[in-house]
DNA sequence: CAAGAATGCATGAAAATTCATGAAAGAAAA
DNA sequence: TTTTCTTTCATGAATTTTCATGCATTCTTG
């Protein structure tokens, strides 16, 4: 179903150091405490992957890829942004993002047009299709979002995101 | 320095609905809220992206590339895996993690040996070298975590990593 | 104004990744 | 036990991504 991620779960949770005369009835799960189970940097590309991959499907399911349908969401609330800021914000590198926009903007999905006052700018926006074309994913995110958020009481998903923002700098 | 994605920063943390009246004195960044400012999804994948992009300076300077450290880390507490549990952990699909491994392999940081029990798992361990090469890596990890930690308070930081559990299922 | 430096984006070749599929081993069914 | 199904890992071809660099434009400075 979803794009991968998702396969064996087995045991997980090892408890702490419980009782020591335990006799260990299973010898099945070796799970150690393991380094990565408690590293934030671990943690957070593990969170950031597999609640996407979620929503990736959803993504495919439309028809997009999903560097595609982070550059349309981005540039569904901020027009004409120049090449790089645009790779900023999508976290992409610059001649990456080039490339993605090249087939993108092939296919009708984003346009560029050249800075007038500097010519050296690129500055991106979406075409009518584009913006056609990622509307109802932004509904479904946020949709999904809720979703995600609704394990989380209240206070905790406001806190969560503050989090978020204060690790990306 | 970095990979990436530490480029411009222009303004960021736009306030929220403030005053409505503001005659906006400065026109320059047309900055508006934006649907990635405050989308879950988008949050967690700028925290990781930006928050280990400091990190994999060091993983690079000690002449590893970030999918080999990331795999050395996993084997670091757990070894044995299963190739299929060490994608699971490392957040690789399968064939990328095989074509990694066999990289690493030849240079002699991990070895396969097949179960004799079920001769389909390939079993994945840190060679000695492999071991000496991350070792050092887990130190600097653990000083740069809590080098970022140390910008909240502590009971945050459980609170936060709690989340992030959660957050990945 | 004419270098020279800097900036913004594009591009090419090499490397990595993906997707579907292959092959081997074990499990289940007949 | 022989088929058939399932699991596990490897592999190949096509696509993407990366890294360094090129080219055009703008900025700086003498």
């Amino acid at each position: 179903m979803t794009t991968d991620a998702d396969q064996n779960d087995a045991a997980r949770l090892a408890p702490e150091a419980d009782a020591a005369p335990l006799p260990a009835p299973e010898q099945e799960p070796p799970l150690s405490p393991g380094f990565t189970d408690d590293y934030l940097l671990y943690l957070l590309a593990a969170a950031s992957a597999r609640a996407s991959a979620e929503f990736h499907t959803l993504v495919a399911a439309h028809g997009l890829r999903v560097p595609e349908w982070r550059i349309l969401a981005c540039l569904a609330s901020r027009e004409g942004l120049k090449v790089t800021e645009l790779a900023h914000q999508t976290l992409f590198d610059q001649p990456r993002l080039t490339k993605t926009l090249n087939v993108m903007e092939r296919a009708g999905l984003v346009l560029r047009r050249s800075d007038p006052s500097d010519r050296r700018l690129a500055l991106v926006s979406l075409t009518p299709e584009g913006r056609a074309r990622v509307e109802p994913l932004l509904s479904l995110a946020r949709g999904h979002e809720a979703q995600v958020l609704s394990r989380f009481p209240a206070a905790d998903r406001r806190r969560l995101k503050a989090f978020l923002v204060a690790l990306a700098r």
